[in-house]
RNA sequence: GGACGGGUGGCGGAGCGGCCAAUCGCACCAGACUGUAAAUCUGGCGGACUGAGUCCUACGUGGGUUCAAAUCCUACCCCGUCCA
C-alpha cells in the first residue's frame, strides 16, 4: 500500500493536496519542511515548531554521523528521542555535502571519501552505509545518497554524475530491502533523487530509471544551486510529469515563497529550504509585501509589525523597531523572532496553497500572492 | 612652577617629509544568502560632480622651513603622568 494518497486535484493545474503517512504522523501536502541539519531548526525549540504546526523537518545524515554519531543517537532511542520530536523527520543523505563541501571529498564509484569538516578525520561513505545509518537512527523518510551537481556543469560531467547517482540509488534501494524486513524499517520510507543538471534529456533519463528502480517517493535534486530561475522552473515543469502521479514528489532545497507557488502548480508536494531560518538570522524577514531587511535604518522607529497581514506571535507582539534594535545590539532574540516569523510565513503559505487547491481557487490565490 | 608624553576622520587607534583623503577595528549605510562548515559573507563610509576620474576642504590653533608637511621648526591652547 502506498504511503501517499492524493486527496484533491486542482482542475486547471497539476497541483494536488495529499497525505503522506509516516511512522510519526500523517503529513498534509503540499508541505514545507524547515531545515534542522544538526537536529535543530536553528534558534527554535521543538515546542515552538509544534505550536506553529510543523509536522515534518529535515535533518542531515552526514552531519549527524560525524557528530554526535550513531551510538549517541541510538542510545537515546533514535533521532526522535534524542532531539525530542515526535513528528516526522526526513533525513538527507549527505548528497548536498558532496556539493557544499566539495573540497573535502573524493568520489569513487563504490562510495565517497570524506574528510570531516569538523576535525579533518577520514571517513568512507557508501550508499549502503548512508542508508543504513539513516535507518538506524530512525528517520521516517530516508534519502538515497546522490551527487548534487553544481551549476554550471558540463554535459559530460552531468551525465557521468547522473549515472553514478542512479547506481547508488539501486544500491540504496537494495540495502533498504533488508531494512524493511525489520520492525522499524517496515515503517520507514526511501526516496530516490533525480539528477541531470540543466540537461532535460539527462533529467528525463534519470527520472525514468529512478522510477524503474522504485521508491516510496521521488525528489528533484540539484535545483537552486545557482542556475537561472527559468531553468529551475523548466526542469520542474518538464520532469514532474515523468514521475508517477501517485507518488509524492519533493523539490530539494526549494525555495522562496514565489518558487513554492510555481512548483506546487506543477505538482510538487514537498519542499525544504534554509532560507527562512538562515536569512532570518541574517536580518531578513519574509512578508506578504516582499522581503525586508530589518537591520535597515528605515525600520529604526517603525512601531508596526513585520507583516500587517500576519498573525504569528512575533507579529502580534513585537515591532519592527524593536527587532531592528535587537539586531543592532547583537541580541539572539532578534534572530529567533525572524526565524519564527519566517517559518510561520512559509507554513501559512503552504496552508493557503492547500486550501486553495481544495477550493479550486489555486490560480487566483497564486496571482493574489504574486501581486503583493 | 618644572619634566616628560600626547592632541589624526563619528569613536578607538596606525602613520611620523613625497607612494596619505590617510592602514586597521568598531559604529554607521547598503547588498547577498535556496537538500546550512553561515548569529555569515560582500561592498560603501570627508565634500562636490552620474563616473574610471577631477577638483575642494582636512590630521588642536596660528606662524614658519621645504619643490613638497599629518609628518620638521616655533608660539599658543588643551589633555595625561610624574616632580615641586
Amino acid at each position: 500500500m502506498s504511503a501517499f494518497t492524493i486527496e484533491k486535484k486542482c482542475a486547471g493545474t497539476k497541483a494536488r493536496t495529499g497525505v503522506l503517512k509516516t511512522a510519526h504522523g500523517n503529513i498534509k501536502t503540499p508541505v514545507f519542511m524547515p531545515v534542522a541539519t544538526q537536529g535543530s531548526v536553528k534558534t527554535m525549540s521543538g515546542e515552538e515548531l509544534r505550536s506553529m504546526g510543523v509536522d515534518l523537518f529535515v535533518s542531515n545524515a552526514y552531519h549527524l554521523y560525524l557528530r554526535p554519531g550513531e551510538d549517541v543517537i541510538r542510545s537515546a532511542g533514535g533521532l526522535h528521542g534524542f532531539v525530542s520530536w515526535d513528528r516526522g523527520i526526513l533525513t538527507d543523505s549527505g548528497g548536498f555535502q558532496l556539493y557544499s563541501l566539495a573540497g573535502l571529498r573524493k568520489i569513487k564509484s563504490d562510495g565517497v571519501h570524506f574528510q570531516s569538516h569538523i576535525d579533518g578525520s577520514s571517513h568512507f561513505f557508501t550508499p549502503e552505509s548512508v542508508t543504513g545509518f539513516q535507518a538506524a537512527i530512525g528517520s521516517d523518510i530516508i534519502m538515497c545518497l546522490d551527487e548534487c551537481v553544481p551549476y554550471p556543469a558540463t554535459r559530460e560531467y552531468a551525465e557521468e554524475s547522473m549515472k553514478l547517482t542512479l547506481e547508488w540509488a539501486l544500491r540504496c534501494r537494495n540495502k533498504f530491502e533488508e531494512i524493511k524486513g525489520q520492525e522499524q524499517g517496515s515503517r520507514q520510507l526511501l526516496f530516490g533523487i533525480v539528477q541531470g543538471s540543466t540537461y532535460l534529456d539527462l533529467r528525463r533519463e534519470s527520472a525514468a530509471r529512478t522510477v524503474d528502480t522504485g521508491f516510496d517517493g521521488y525528489a528533484l535534486g540539484g535545483l537552486s544551486v545557482g542556475e537561472p530561475r527559468e531553468n529551475t522552473f523548466e526542469i520542474v515543469r518538464e520532469i514532474t510529469p515523468a514521475l508517477p502521479e501517485n507518488s509524492v514528489r519533493y523539490a530539494m532545497g526549494v525555495g522562496t515563497p514565489e518558487e513554492l507557488w510555481e512548483c506546487v502548480e506543477n505538482g510538487i508536494d514537498i519542499f525544504d529550504c534554509v532560507l527562512p531560518t538562515r536569512n532570518g538570522r541574517n536580518g531578513q524577514a519574509i512578508t506578504s509585501q516582499g522581503k525586508i531587511n530589518i537591520k535597515n535604518s528605515e525600520h529604526k522607529k517603525d512601531m508596526s509589525p513585520l507583516d500587517d497581514d500576519c498573525v504569528c506571535t512575533v507579529c502580534k507582539g513585537y515591532s519592527r523597531a524593536y527587532i531592528h534594535h535587537l539586531f543592532h545590539s547583537g541580541e539572539i532574540l532578534g534572530m529567533r523572532l525572524l526565524s519564527l516569523h519566517n517559518v510561520y510565513f512559509m507554513l501559512k503559505s503552504m496552508d493557503a496553497m492547500r486550501r486553495s487547491i481544495a477550493d479550486g481557487t489555486f490560480l487566483q490565490e497564486k496571482k493574489k500572492f504574486l501581486n503583493k
